[in-house]
DNA sequence: AAGACGAAAGTGGTTGA
DNA sequence: TCAACAACTTTCGTCTT
């Protein structure tokens, strides 16, 4: 429950810390909550972007802090991973009411024609469809590549986004959700490579990068580039190499943008290089074949990036130890 | 024999006329 | 729309450990 709960506490931030457009008159894009008002206003020009939000605040008035956490609103948080956002009823299959008494034939028949129609319009429209069929997908390709729930309901929420675009039509479900999720990684500075996530959907690579980029063009989402750094710990991993190793990819990395080496390179081929001149460094050497496996790019690549790192950087070839200036 | 190296040709995506 | 282009991949022969 405590689990459920900080997630939820965590959306407002998490839903305006991504970077859209949020104003039409004055393009900003900070938004404020007022949840006491129930309104999201423009944080550029005052304007009221949206009212009657429900308000996830506490029920009463607290004079102290234990009195807030314990006077907080019931219910399970609002969630953009199901497609109806957890708030619809459902009816129990079972003919029993509350204290578990049988119920009589009237009743009986009453609640069998109310579960009847719920079904029915439970998914009441081609968008609910849609959403709900995505997120299922979603939900399967996050658990198999690992995805933590703060992601993947940013996933959700940018999927959302896309179909109020109307980006969807015309565009397999799947690959729209493959994309979410990527760029969701991506915002969070999780990054997955594009091969990886194209390998865990059913879609190719080149679509998936297409959706991608028409999230990019369509939301006007700001997405940092990746940084290599955010790879290293995740290769490290695989190839089971000691945090000294890890350290010192990152001060590689770090040193090699400081000399602009980083510019126009694929991120995947320069963390797989640093962490190959790292792992000869500290003695845990790798095969360049090794690390371009789990980097996902050709040892040829690992090979250029590892001669420039070497050479720019002024590091020994002999015992590859950095010369400090 | 495995790993590293380098040349050469091919690929998919971007850019600018 | 198309050609030029940069980065990366594939392939393969040679050198090194």
């Amino acid at each position: 429950m405590d689990r459920i709960r900080s997630t939820d506490d965590k959306k407002g931030a998490a839903e305006s810390s991504i970077e859209l457009i949020c104003c039409p008159e004055c393009k900003s894009t900070t938004v404020v909550e007022d949840t006491t008002r129930g309104e999201r206003v423009c944080g550029g020009c005052g304007l009221v972007l949206s009212d009657h939000r429900i308000d996830t605040g506490a029920e009463w008035r607290a004079f102290s802090t234990e009195e807030s956490d314990s006077r907080s609103r019931v219910g399970a948080p609002l969630r953009y991973t199901v497609h109806d956002k957890g708030l619809s009823t459902v009816i129990d299959w079972r003919d029993r009411d509350t204290s578990g008494k049988k119920l009589s034939p009237t009743r009986r028949s009453e609640i069998y024609r109310l579960r009847k129609w719920q079904i029915r319009s439970r998914v009441h429209s081609s968008m609910d469809r849609n959403l709900a069929q995505a997120m299922s997908e979603l939900e399967r390709l996050s658990s198999q590549l690992g995805i933590p729930e703060p992601i993947r309901e940013l996933a959700a929420l940018l999927y959302r986004k896309s179909i109020i675009k109307k980006l969807v039509r015309g565009r397999s479900i799947e690959a729209m959700v493959a994309a979410t999720l990527y760029a969701a990684c991506r915002i969070r500075e999780k990054p997955r490579p594009l091969d990886e996530v194209a390998d865990a959907s059913r879609i190719d690579r080149k679509k998936l990068g297409q959706c991608y980029r028409l999230l990019l063009r369509n939301l006007a989402i700001k997405i940092p580039l990746s940084n290599p750094v955010a790879y290293i710990s995740r290769f490290a991993s695989q190839l089971e190499l000691s945090s000294p190793v890890q350290l010192r990819t990152v001060e590689i990395l770090q040193r090699s943008r400081d000399i602009g080496l980083t510019i126009g390179r694929d991120p995947l081929g320069l963390a797989a290089a640093a962490i190959y001149v790292a792992s000869i460094m500290l003695d845990e050497r790798r095969t360049q074949r090794e690390i371009a496996e789990v980097a996902r790019v050709t040892e040829v690549t690992v090979r250029n990036r590892y001669k420039e790192i070497v050479k720019k950087l002024s590091i020994d070839s002999m015992g590859l130890e950095p010369i400090e200036h």
